[in-house]
RNA sequence: GGCGACAUAGCCAAGUGGCAAGGCAGCGGUCUGCAAAACCGCUAUCCCCGGUUCGAAUCCGGGUGUCGCCUCCA
């Protein structure tokens, strides 16, 4: 095992990774909440996690991943407010819950796939895992953490000493400028339910000790984190914005029920701006891998574009970038075939190479760094073509951007069908050209641009494609 | 108002004390009927003002600007 290095929010620096289990590592991923397609900035954070779970496989660990799928508990506000996200999606598409919940989980997963996002080792719904959280909330209850009150079950943040370093929130000083809770019976605006009690027409509840109810959305995090990966947690990842609120409040349950620090490193990817400004649904700015799609980008150039920055950087969005990012995918994409064409005889790669690339990685996830060395052994590099295509196919364990594939012709500018129209278009342009008529051929060939196809004249005769890497499922 | 970030070329961005990665776009060249692709080459007073240091994009102070979270949202 190869040492890794990753930046802890808890700490605020960054960390020798000391798995309590080596070479076994545990990582909790905070999953999607299914009631809406993931966006972008949403994708962001599993693409981060993802490249995590294999710089530390190719690092040499034996990574156990958890992630969770919240279809029942989290709110419309993190405040403990307003409706149920799951019963909004419900009404809005006049479906059950769990209807709504299957369609986004397979959406998700689906769009995770076409990402290469590694499926997760435990995949666990919250809605199959309520005895475990009420188990939880019932220690918490025991222990003094936690006290009833008229609409459910609360965490008492005063009990916790801890409350607010993830953060680096004053307790106190929130509570000056806090707004009036809603709630009065709450002993502390910053309680937070652990469960809440349903009246009869809400389409999700369970028995529990304190009445017909459902979860607060934090408790199944720590429940099922905890139920899989024990009390002894190497990594939780998840979206910046989740460390306020959410991961607060989970490191206060699970703390408070196991004792002791539950989770050893937090990590947290940041925002993804869309023209340099948040992004929101109610903006109309947050994309979904579809709308890329319909756009006419590949899935992964979205992944190579959340790669050539690093993970706790704000990435701007913008329908440029990614086309520049389309564009460079699909040259490498081309480059990796022409090197798998080749048969030169081989070599060893030049250690320093492989070892920055290594380094680069294993430092905190410095997938920019390590993009540049590629393009160093696909351009400048005189590495012979054997042994650069060995290099890119192992880097790209890490990468998860497809080279084999593409070396292979599967992915890239020769992968995607030509259209029979388009190759006649091509043929009739060949026989102007052999009758040297110019002004014809050039004619034919504006055609195709405005088509988006280019065609290549070659010593071999005319090479068609299409101008940009498209997604050739649509 | 509270908290937290960031400011590097036209765009997206690496780089946390020692001559400023990479990609996209652009320009020049080789090649081409002309192009394209490919290859070669070119393109940055690192927001401003002070300070520390032999040396700062990098550290410290001040200023300006932008953004995020606190409400949808990773």
């Amino acid at each position: 095992m190869r040492p890794v290095h990753v930046y802890n929010t808890l700490t605020r620096r960054k960390e020798l990774l000391r798995p309590v289990n080596p070479p076994v590592v545990g990582v909790y991923t905070c999953g999607p909440t299914v009631y809406d397609y993931a966006h972008v900035g949403n994708l962001r954070a599993y693409v981060f996690a993802d490249t995590l779970r294999r710089v530390l496989e190719t690092a040499g660990y034996q990574v156990r991943h958890v992630m969770n799928i919240t279809d029942v508990g989290h709110l419309m506000s993190d405040a403990d407010e307003g409706e149920d996200k799951m019963l909004a999606g419900a009404r809005r598409e006049r479906k059950t819950p769990l209807e709504i919940a299957d369609h986004y989980t397979r959406a998700f997963f689906e769009h995770a796939q076409a990402l290469n996002i590694r499926r997760p080792t435990v995949v666990c719904r919250a809605t199959e895992h309520i005895p475990a959280m009420i188990q939880m909330v019932r220690t918490l209850l025991e222990r003094g953490y936690a006290y009833e009150i008229g609409d459910g079950v609360y965490f008492d943040v005063s009990r916790f000493a801890e409350y607010g370093r993830l953060s680096g929130l004053d307790l106190e000083a929130q509570e000056a400028g806090a707004r009036v809770g809603v709630n009065p019976e709450k002993r502390h605006p910053a309680d937070f339910a652990l469960w809440r009690k349903a009246d009869p027409q809400h389409l999700m509840q369970w028995d529990s000790p304190w009445g017909r109810g459902y979860p607060g959305w934090h408790i199944e995090c720590s429940a099922m984190s905890m139920q899989y990966l024990g009390d002894r947690i190497d990594i939780h990842t998840g979206g910046a914005d989740h460390i306020p609120v959410h991961h607060e409040n989970e490191i206060a349950q699970s703390d408070a029920v196991a004792g002791h620090r539950v989770v050893q490193v937090w990590m947290h990817n940041e925002f993804l701006l869309v023209d340099g400004g948040r992004m929101g649904k109610s903006l109309g700015n947050a994309y979904t891998l579809d709308d890329l799609r319909q756009r006419g980008f590949h899935p992964l150039a979205f992944r190579y574009f959340c790669l050539n920055a690093h993970y706790r950087t704000k990435l701007n969005f913008t329908w440029e970038a990614l086309e520049a990012a389309a564009r460079a995918l699909d040259r490498l994409w081309e480059a990796v075939y022409q090197l798998a064409s080749c048969h030169r005889p081989g070599g060893r790669p030049p250690a320093e190479l492989e070892e920055a690339f290594g380094e680069a990685v294993r430092d905190d996830l410095g997938l920019p760094r390590a993009l540049a060395l590629v393009w160093q052994v696909v351009r400048d590099e005189p590495v012979p073509a054997p042994v650069a295509l060995d290099l890119l196919s192992r880097w790209d364990e890490v990468l998860g951007l497809g080279l084999d594939e593409a070396a292979a012709g599967r992915l890239g500018p020769v992968a995607d069908p030509i259209p029979a129209e388009v190759l006649s278009m091509v043929e009739e342009r060949r026989v102007a050209r052999a009758a040297r008529d110019w002004e014809r051929a050039d004619a034919i060939r504006q055609r195709l641009g405005d088509m988006g196809y280019t065609v290549e004249d070659g010593p071999e005769g005319p090479r068609v494609r299409r101008l940009r890497a498209i997604d050739a499922g649509q």
